[in-house]
DNA sequence: TCCCTGACCCCCA
DNA sequence: CTGGGGGCCAGGG
């Protein structure tokens, strides 16, 4: 049971082009909702995986954030196997680097 | 309808 | 750089 605002949620995400990342800042501002909580509470119901690639939505703060509604150590280094895949280049600080987030779609 | 919670973000000490 | 506090929107009970 999908509602109209995660469908809008994962038409956005679909768009993120492979190699790249966005915060979830950027995805609210773009489908105009001043929430990005509200972003991460669609992903993690994500039944679309991986046709939504949710693992190329990181936060503000370049870690992470959770991966599969989860935050165990195990399932973040998963995340970061499969940007690292992408090409996407991480720091000595186990973030993503800044050369590989996008500010806005 | 009210209340709680969350894969967040910004500001200040 | 780290920690605390407040605000944010949507979903579910």
């Amino acid at each position: 049971m999908l509602t109209p605002f995660q469908e809008t949620v994962y038409k956005a995400v679909k768009k993120i082009p492979a190699g790249k990342v966005v915060t979830y800042g950027v995805l609210a501002k773009h489908i105009g909702c001043r929430s990005a909580q509200a972003i991460g509470q669609a992903l993690k119901h994500n039944p679309f995986a991986p046709e939504v690639p949710c693992h190329r939505v990181i936060r503000q703060d370049r870690s992470l954030g959770g991966f599969k509604g989860s935050w165990d150590s195990s399932i973040c280094d998963q995340k970061r196997q499969l940007l690292r895949g992408e090409g996407i280049p991480f720091d000595a600080a186990g973030k993503v680097h800044p050369s590989a987030i996008l500010l806005s779609l």
